[in-house]
RNA sequence: GGUCCCGUCGUCUAGCGGCCUAGGACAACUGGUUUUCAGCCAGUGAAUCUGGGGUUCGAAUCCCCACGGGAUCACCA
């Protein structure tokens, strides 16, 4: 049974856009495989969570359409699926361990350690516990005993080496030299995410970790962990970060990463993941342009990119704008009314349903509407027109003798007036374009003429003669 | 710095020893459609496959080294 998870952490305001990346794989590996995924929040560190950030990030991974089988929402038969509320469990566990000699407890000052670690850093050595503790074992029970005095409980890196498979990466080796004594067991109680880890992947029945490969350099101690308590290896699969175009991981300072940010864009969840599906992979027919449900059927972990990929906001919105042409209007009209009701801007329906038609193929995100059409609703600021603009008033005069006011109609008699007056067809357009709506770039002339009605067009117009 | 991962057009990638004088997509540029901008269509440029050594009849593909980039080294995840 294949059973995947993503395991976020509430303390960034959402989620971040490469997270959504590896959970649309966890997802569809699960799926392909008709498995499990679940979502499970790991709020270990109670000194940096982000108040109603685990409640956005649940909505998000909502809103983007990735569906939970099991998570603190919908609940499952591992629950609970929040780590604050599994304590008892990890000490437990970290107790099993320190009973098995696999492990033991440490009463050093977070002062001491800082010490040690950078005087072990200023000669150059590999900053390490050095296991003062470990060695003084009887007496440090004694005092914690005797003492309440608050302890850890640190794993006992064994000597030798760490072998295991990578999914993506082949065969991983470290001497486990360069592994610290890890804290399992922190002096609040709480399982540091090592530990964390470990005991629900097993607990939950995970059978594929799929995460990100900033996880790759403590994979051996998860394993480690795993071994000591006899538990069986999930498959591992590291998965390359998403990068700034310098390369370093994409991160908020040089990009906007919360997925929230993409779609209140006016970015269709649809799009987002199908741009995060080409990150790393490319479906085997060479295609950019899949559902989910096609991506669920082609994916395969076995064929997830090695090398880490720029996320390029370019590419994202071409491929958004792919997704736009492809909906019927009345849905884009929908979209496009429910995307600015959200932004508290109401918006005439009508209008709106009579734009679609001419911004469709112009837009590449839903938040593009407004700045094409605003001029529809009311009349904008206008750009200054050149000087030779006096043929203005021949146009008002010509448009006010149209009664079947419609858009080839209109054209028809503009293109003649413009001919008569002998002025380039692009100069007279560009003039009566910018007098009706105060820009220079707008959806087709004649047909925006026809939707703001004959008087509104010459009411414009007037205020320029 | 130690450890680990990675290295094909500007970007995303195809490529799994001969089909590669390296293919596609985005972006760029040119032309067409045209009343602006898009869209659409046609086309152009863009990678000595990071470099150097091997292995092989033959290497982008396998091996080694170098260089470059990244991640990670907490009672953070």
């Amino acid at each position: 049974m294949v059973r995947t998870r993503i395991a976020p952490s509430p303390t960034g305001a959402d989620v971040h856009v490469g997270s959504i990346a590896t959970a649309l794989m966890n997802f569809a590996w699960a799926k392909k495989n008709h498995g499990q995924f679940v979502i499970r929040i790991e709020d270990t560190d109670r000194t940096r969570i982000v108040p109603g950030g685990e409640e956005k990030m649940l909505d998000t991974l909502n809103r983007i359409g990735l569906q939970a089988d099991e998570s603190p929402k919908v609940g499952g038969p591992y629950a609970p699926y929040r780590q604050s509320e599994r304590l008892s469990i990890y000490k437990k566990y970290a107790e099993e361990l320190v009973a098995s000699g696999k492990a033991y407890y440490c009463i050093c000052a977070p002062e001491r350690l800082a010490k040690m670690r950078q005087d072990q850093q200023a000669k150059k050595q590999i900053p390490k516990y050095d296991r003062l503790c470990f060695h003084d074992q009887k007496n440090v029970i004694k005092k914690i005993r005797n003492d309440q005095l608050p302890h850890v409980i640190r794993l006992l890196i064994p000597d030798g080496e760490t072998k295991f498979q990578d999914v993506v990466r082949g065969e991983i080796v470290i001497n486990n030299e360069n592994l610290d004594d890890q804290v399992l067991l922190k002096s609040d109680g709480f399982p540091t995410y090592h530990l964390g880890v470990v005991v629900d992947d097993h607990l939950m029945k995970i059978s594929h970790i799929i995460r990100g490969e900033e996880w790759l350099p403590s994979t051996p101690k998860h394993v480690i962990l795993y071994r000591a308590f006899g538990w069986e290896l999930p498959a591992f699969a590291h998965v390359s970060l998403l990068r700034n175009p310098d390369r370093s991981k994409l991160s908020k300072r040089k990009n906007p990463v919360w997925t929230s940010w993409y779609l209140d864009l006016g970015i269709y969840p649809e799009a987002l993941l199908n741009y995060l599906a080409l990150m790393g992979w490319s479906h085997p027919e060479g295609k950019e342009k899949f559902s989910l449900e096609e991506y669920v059927e082609k994916f395969d972990i076995k064929d997830i990119q090695t090398s880490a990929p720029v996320f390029d906001p370019v590419k994202l919105e071409w491929m958004n704008g792919l997704y736009i042409r492809e909906t019927k209007n009345s849905i884009l009209k929908d979209q496009i009314l429910e995307f600015y009701k959200a932004k508290k801007v109401d918006l005439d329906e009508k209008i709106v349903e009579k734009t679609i038609p001419l911004v469709k193929e112009r837009i590449k995100k839903l938040s593009d509407y407004l700045p094409l059409c605003e001029f529809f609703f009311q009349p904008v600021q206008r750009l200054s027109l050149e000087k030779d603009s006096l043929y203005i008033k021949s146009v008002y005069e010509e448009l006010k003798t149209i009664t079947d006011w419609k858009a080839e109609i209109i054209g028809e008699r503009m293109l003649e007036l413009a001919k008569k007056l002998g002025i380039k067809n692009s100069e007279f357009f560009m003039t009566v374009r910018i007098a009706i709506s105060g820009k220079k770039i707008t959806p087709p002339l004649n047909e925006s003429m026809e939707i703001l009605g004959k008087e509104e067009c010459l009411k414009r117009l007037d205020s320029l003669v």
